[in-house]
DNA sequence: GGGTTACATAACCTTCTGGTTATCAAACCA
DNA sequence: TGGTTTGATAACCAGAAGGTTATGTAACCC
């Protein structure tokens, strides 16, 4: 169980299982059964998967008579895109495709700023000695 | 062993170790004893994250003598990216903030189209059926 | 050639993961 | 009241992750 929330972050999507969940979470709250009825797995396999997403903040629940509806929780997917904002300009590599990708995360803003230059945060990692961020 | 690179990917990012590596190497290349020497930590373990980046494809070497200099490729990065940013919809809860991020991400271009919606791709995954991604 | 530096590999251990089946609890339905 | 849904929990298991120490190997330096 990682402590850090960008670790549980990450370790969560790691699975795709459970990046099938959050898909079929982007279009509506769902039920367990209606969760896990695309796979071929015990529904107790869904339960813990969706523990996992749970503690990772990656979804919430409520309550309707037996069910637990599940909805998205997408506040922690954000921080990891923040995480990952550092490298940007390790991207280069193929700027055309990078721009066309920004171009679509953008959803219709209109900046004008050039590159403010990476935030200097703390990780919050902390492994067992130095911090992690780009320079 | 994850075998899809998405999992892979993430996988690698969920240790707070394996980040900072990619932090420290986001200043340039590296050696193994210069990645290992901030970690209270045993060469080899450092030698086995090291390897989880290979595999991942989140680091290449060179060789240089009896050194291994490891280079930071950021290309699976931006593929994770591109998968989070279909759930860009969802982060909407403060868009003060993401659009501040985004901003920040965008590095300077100028879009001027408004959200074309998401490419409907494959997620690679297929966990034990069904595909991953939002609508 | 011989020692040293830089790194990889092997063998081992412990803990976490991801799955299983079996069972239990709560709220509905008749 | 009793049966059915919906879901969580417990107990178990195999394999992967992350660490260790010990050892091997390649290239340098003298």
């Amino acid at each position: 169980m990682p402590t850090e929330p960008l670790d549980a972050t990450f370790a969560a999507l790691a699975d795709p299982t459970r990046r099938a969940i959050l898909a079929r979470l982007a279009a509506g709250e769902a039920t367990v059964t209606e969760l896990a009825a695309p796979f071929r797995m015990s529904q107790p396999a869904i339960s813990k998967h969706l523990k996992v997403l749970e503690r990772a903040g990656l979804v919430s629940r409520g309550r309707d008579a037996q069910r637990r509806p599940c909805r998205l929780q997408a506040r922690p997917l954000r921080d990891a895109v923040a995480w990952l904002a550092d490298y940007r300009d390790y991207w280069a590599e193929s700027y055309q495709r990078l721009d066309a990708l920004l171009d679509d995360l953008q959803t219709g803003g209109g900046p004008d700023d050039a590159d403010p230059g990476p935030s200097a945060g703390q990780d919050g990692a902390t492994p067992r000695s130095p911090d992690g961020r780009p320079g």
